[in-house]
DNA sequence: TCTCCTGAAATCGTATACATTATTGGGATT
DNA sequence: AATCCCAATAATGTATACGATTTCAGGAGA
């Protein structure tokens, strides 16, 4: 949740940036407790920067902490997906609606490029960035760092859901389908249907995930 | 930005807590060093907690780290404040929203007590409280505990300059005619007009203080 | 079977030491 | 006089060791 670190490469961020990577790439699995000292022993630090990247995750909705009992991977229910897709919609929208009269010959090749991109990228892993790129591109012009920030903190914390749920269905054809709607109302400057299509295109994702989530409890 | 931890009343929390009301007061001012030592004397703790309730506030936007310097009281630009706003309008709009539908008598009731209270306070720190509690409380039946979290936070970050812009101008008697717009069209159901009042609520905020912040530079 | 107790394990916090990095202030040089 | 360099200082960032507290599991006893 930060925004002026700079290039800061301290223990705890290089620690809070693996233990990121392996939460997502659900390495470490949500409700899996964290142990300080056998990680502090991994990562061949000590106690102190291992808590300072545990609380720095912990900001971000990765991480839960339990008052003596230390920390886990946080789990989050159908609701509090709901919940956070909910922000993202708002946050999203809004950032959408700011950068199109600002978005570029430049940034639409860019987003189509992605999409192509999209299109033949097999692993999930990379498939997730890309999307996650897609969006970026389009909401970037709106130039509001710490907006960005939070969005990018909300698809996060669903990233690691959506690559398990991906894994199994056809999705991403679907959501390319809506990507391109997108961008071609963003191409014409038209906000009003860029935002309908954004909103259908998270709130569908929304509904499968919690629907996934749901039966899988 | 956690969401669940129960009652803990860690060494950090307590002292994240007693920092953020320092910063919140004026007592730290923005841009102010953050001396480890000093603040771990004063609060008669050893550095790993004080730390660890540095990092909670930074995360929170209250704090800056620079690497290898410490930790300051943030500042924020006008341009940043103009920014969280933005985030303000999108969030707190999309909470009434789905709170309206839901809001009962006693809400209403308890919304309009508030706007009483807040035409007889006089200390700005007690008015800023209120000013919150009233907007918690029409956004609360939207039962999302992330986005009050969130929404909190963006308010805690300009609170502080708020407080020093109110304390020479007389920005509460129009605040409290705008709420009673807001008020009125949630007693009336009428999810465009509440939301048109908040937007605008917000936006002259928004103005107002930014005004105040590129003048003062 | 239920309750209570005990002990292991982990967290939370303190104290201390040390390496690294910034900062500063006083010369030395131009 | 102004600038640059460099050493002294100060603060951060991290490690290590230790003690206190809490949680939790498992066994003893009724």
């Amino acid at each position: 949740m930060s925004v002026n670190q700079e290039n800061s490469l301290s223990s705890a961020d290089a620690i809070a940036r693996a233990l990121r990577a392996e939460i997502w790439q659900g390495i470490l699995k949500s409700g899996q407790p964290l142990r300080q000292d056998e990680l502090a022993g991994r990562f061949g630090v000590s106690k102190i920067p291992l808590r300072e990247a545990l609380f720095q995750l912990k900001a971000e909705g990765l991480v839960a902490f339990y008052p003596n009992r230390g920390a886990v991977v946080a789990e989050l229910s159908p609701d509090e997906v709901e919940e956070i897709y909910f922000m993202r919609i708002a946050l999203e929208d809004a950032a959408l609606r700011r950068a199109i009269p600002k978005l570029t010959v430049a940034d639409l090749l860019r987003g189509e490029q992605i999409l192509a991109d999209l299109d033949q990228e097999q692993n999930i892993g990379r498939w997730s960035d890309l999307n996650w790129e897609f969006h970026a591109t389009l909401y970037a012009p709106a130039k509001m760092p710490r907006l960005m920030e939070w969005i990018k903190t909300l698809h996060n914390n669903i990233g690691r859901y959506l690559i398990t749920y991906l894994a199994g269905m056809d999705y991403q054809r679907a959501s390319q389908a809506e990507h391109r709607q997108i961008l071609e109302a963003c191409r014409r400057g038209d906000i009003q249907a860029a935002s309908g299509h954004l909103q259908t295109h998270l709130r569908l994702a929304s509904e499968q995930l919690v629907a996934f989530l749901s039966q899988r409890r």
